[in-house]
DNA sequence: GTTCGAAGCGTTTTT
DNA sequence: CGCTTCGAAC
């Protein structure tokens, strides 16, 4: 790193890191002293503005690497900005402190981990082991499990945690909601044993630094010297506890709070998870003297998809306020395409034949993205591109650390580098099947327990004193043989051997082989490419902190191949063409959503809807069918007021099916469908939307000869309520809603 | 302790 | 419909 600054560019004068940037863009990154807020709306280049500033303030000498802390959310951006801030000093920079707020976390927790009674070699704990701990602790409360489950206890306590509450400062009244009052009880005890057990859950690592900064003054001297600069992405996704965190940080007596927050209120979108957006709302107010910065330029849409984007995103209250421009003079685009279909089936089919006319007029399925609601709504596009052909990819599924096998071989090497690691340890005991189920794992914790040790100890301890017999003796005597033999070998030959000769030795990679199911072979895959990875590190212990941090996937995003994933998977991405499915009521905004926040979760559900419109470069296809195919059975459904909130300037209707809310809105029912049969009321005096629907509700009886849209002529067979079985001249038997046919003439 | 079948249930997700 | 989970029978 040189601390010199760049020379400056021949023709401006300005460093050329400076040049091409746009004045509100300069000015939130020569905003050097002071809180500053960089509202950055979608596509406004907030990136680009995030790491040039940090490169800016090492470029202009106002600090070292190492003393700008930089927070992301994900993995996955802290990588992009650590690759784009070396790309802008010429070379990888090192003593960075840039990484996720978990990360960052993790790093500082090891050097004072005794403050909160741990060591610094703790181990972090993956969702499975919290679960299994959870469910420990509330045994002996008797709770109703039925009722009361322990992931939902789980959530409660992740959800204190979130909200910086330790176990002492949950209020009673506060505990009563679940479990019969005794949640908070749990909690402690909960955390009592993560302390025993010298492990930390990923809300701890932010609980227990936070705690440590609250009571240690020293220690928060310490980091107020060393940060002189903190930058935060994606302000908006900040919960309480990160919140906290930052401010103890940021807040430094007689000096200003070097602190620059980036984000946009418009793409709060996680909520549910905790994130406060009021974080961002009321920074102003943190922060006196904040000085703000608006990045409304976008380079990205069209100027038809950001009028869109606006004009529906306009409908929420309480926002910062901020408009999306076009940044550029040629975006004027086509307008959203709002496309009517008549049930689910068809959406797909319809998305799959535009994506096929796409790739026939040479765009690249990379940059084609099907955004929608909830995971499960892939299965009939995956249907669709499959017996087509096209390539795609699901994002967002099952990562690879997160695989039974990848998490079983984990354990195994959490309890090789740890044995100590009780957690793990009862992961793996009874996998491969070997004799040892829960009764064998209970004398275990009673012995344990007398010794005030570790599993492993109390094993040891069995085997010695001739309590353990039989089968579960001979198992356990194997497995502790294994580890033993793993133990020598990793000093002699190091972790890449010493674990493949682990689960070799213990039946592991043996219980795959002989395993008859298809899915066998992949594991087996899957462990290898585990077993590679451990040698991309220094020690076991190194590569065990990686896995408990990263979580994510290895990207594929190279691959010519259409991407189907959530909308909240999308955020931060973009795409040429995005398909946006499933924009009806109930599906968009979610009902259940609807159903537990209202009104602020109608709003993030806009906002949710406005992420999906702006991820769109050139094109935006929004559509909605009559019927969904809800598990077994088919749902009536209407169009999604997010249509409706559009401005119709910026929207091009097109298919057959009903188009307009209008019709029904008012209506209390979701099947009330425009003019429809006979036994149906015929709700209020909407009007018309197209000449198709003209016939007049009592004229459909059986005999009577209908045209259908798709199916064409036909003669109505039965009538129910509103639907009808025609027999089709031409398609056959079908059963179709009466609104989307009218009687031939 | 294991295995098999019935019952239940069904957002969004990172670390 | 298709998955996971739980309980009963071997």
């Amino acid at each position: 790193m040189t601390q010199s600054p760049l020379p400056p560019s021949p023709v401006s004068g300005q460093p050329d890191y400076l040049e091409r940037l746009n004045p509100e863009q300069r000015q939130a990154i020569e905003t050097i002293d002071g809180p500053l807020l960089i509202l950055a709306g979608a596509g406004t280049g907030k990136t680009r503005v995030l790491t040039t500033r940090f490169a800016h303030i090492l470029l202009t000498g106002h600090a070292r690497p190492h003393q700008i802390l930089a927070v992301t959310f994900t993995n996955k951006a802290a990588r992009e900005m650590r690759d784009r801030v070396g790309a802008l000093l010429g070379g990888p920079v090192e003593g960075l402190w840039l990484g996720t707020f978990h990360s960052i976390c993790a790093r500082m927790l090891r050097r004072h981990a005794e403050y909160v009674g741990l060591t610094t070699g703790f181990t972090i704990l993956d969702t499975d082991d919290q679960l299994r701990l959870v469910k420990q602790v509330m045994e002996p409360y008797r709770v109703d499990t039925k009722r009361w489950p322990p992931q939902g206890m789980l959530g409660v306590i992740q959800r204190w945690k979130d909200r910086g509450l330790t176990p002492d400062r949950v209020t009673p009244a506060e505990d009563s909601e679940f479990g019969g009052g005794c949640a908070r009880r749990v909690y402690a005890d909960y955390q009592a044993r993560l302390i025993a057990v010298n492990a930390c859950d990923f809300g701890d690592l932010m609980l227990h630094m936070t705690e440590i900064m609250r009571t240690r003054p020293d220690v928060l001297a310490q980091y107020h010297r060393l940060f002189r600069y903190i930058l935060v992405d994606e302000y908006q996704d900040t919960n309480t506890i990160q919140y906290l965190w930052l401010r103890l940080l940021a807040k430094r007596a007689g000096q200003p709070s070097n602190i620059a927050c980036v984000g946009d209120d418009d793409q709060s979108i996680y909520s549910w998870r905790g994130a406060e957006v009021e974080n961002i709302l009321r920074f102003e107010r943190d922060f006196p003297g904040a000085k703000v910065v608006r990045l409304e330029r976008n380079y990205r849409s069209t100027a038809q998809i950001l009028a869109a984007a606006a004009g529906l995103i306009a409908h929420n209250d309480g926002r910062l306020g901020k408009t999306l421009r076009p940044g550029r003079e040629d975006a004027h685009g086509e307008k959203v395409q709002v496309v009517s279909v008549w049930d689910s089936d068809e959406e797909a089919r319809v998305v799959a034949g535009a994506i096929e006319r796409l790739r026939a007029d040479g765009h690249p399925l990379s940059e084609i993205a099907i955004l929608m609601r909830a995971g499960f709504q892939t299965r009939p596009f995956e249907e669709q591109l499959m017996t087509r052909g096209l390539p795609y990819r699901v994002v967002g599924g099952l990562r690879f650390y997160e695989r039974a096998e990848i998490r079983d071989c984990l354990a195994y090497m959490r309890v090789l580098a740890q044995p100590a690691d009780d957690l793990a340890f009862e992961r793996i005991v009874n996998v491969p099947r070997r004799g040892v189920g829960t009764a064998a794992l209970q004398k275990l914790h009673l012995e344990a327990r007398q010794i005030k040790g570790p599993l492993t100890a109390a094993v040891a301890r069995q085997m010695a004193d001739g309590t353990a017999k039989g089968k579960s003796k001979a198992a356990l005597q194997s497995l502790m043989q294994g580890f033993e033999r793993a133990t020598e070998t990793l000093a002699r030959e190091g972790q890449v051997v010493a674990v493949e000769q682990l689960l070799e030795d213990v039946g592991y990679l043996a219980m795959w082989r002989e395993d008859k199911s298809p899915e066998a072979p992949g594991r087996l895959d899957n462990i290898k490419e585990l077993l590679r990875a451990i040698g991309d590190f220094q020690s076991l212990e190194g590569f065990l902190e990686h896995v408990a941090l990263v979580t994510e996937a290895e990207d594929s995003a190279a691959e010519d191949k259409v991407s189907l994933m959530t909308l909240h998977g999308a955020k931060g991405l973009e795409f040429d063409s995005v398909f946006l499915p499933g924009w009806e009521e109930g599906v968009f905004p979610s009902q259940r959503s609807l159903d537990e926040g209202g009104l602020k979760s109608l709003e993030e559900e806009r906002r949710l809807a406005y992420v999906g419109l702006t991820r769109a470069r050139r094109r935006a296809t929004v559509l909605h069918a009559a019927r969904r195919r809800i598990y077994a059975n088919w749902q009536d459904a209407i169009p999604s007021r997010f249509i409706e909130e559009i401005p119709a300037d910026y929207v091009e209707h097109s298919g057959q099916a009903m188009q307009e809310r209008r019709l029904t809105a008012a209506q209390p029912s979701v099947f009330a469908f425009g003019p429809v049969s006979s036994r149906r009321p015929n709700y209020g005096h909407a009007p018309r939307v197209t000449d198709v629907y003209d016939a007049s509700p009592t004229d459909i009886t059986v005999g009577t000869r209908v045209f259908h849209q798709k199916f064409g002529y036909g003669i109505v067979t039965d009538v129910d309520v509103d639907r009808l079985q025609v027999q089709f001249e031409k398609a056959g038997e079908k059963r179709v809603m009466a609104s989307f046919v009218e009687v031939a003439v």
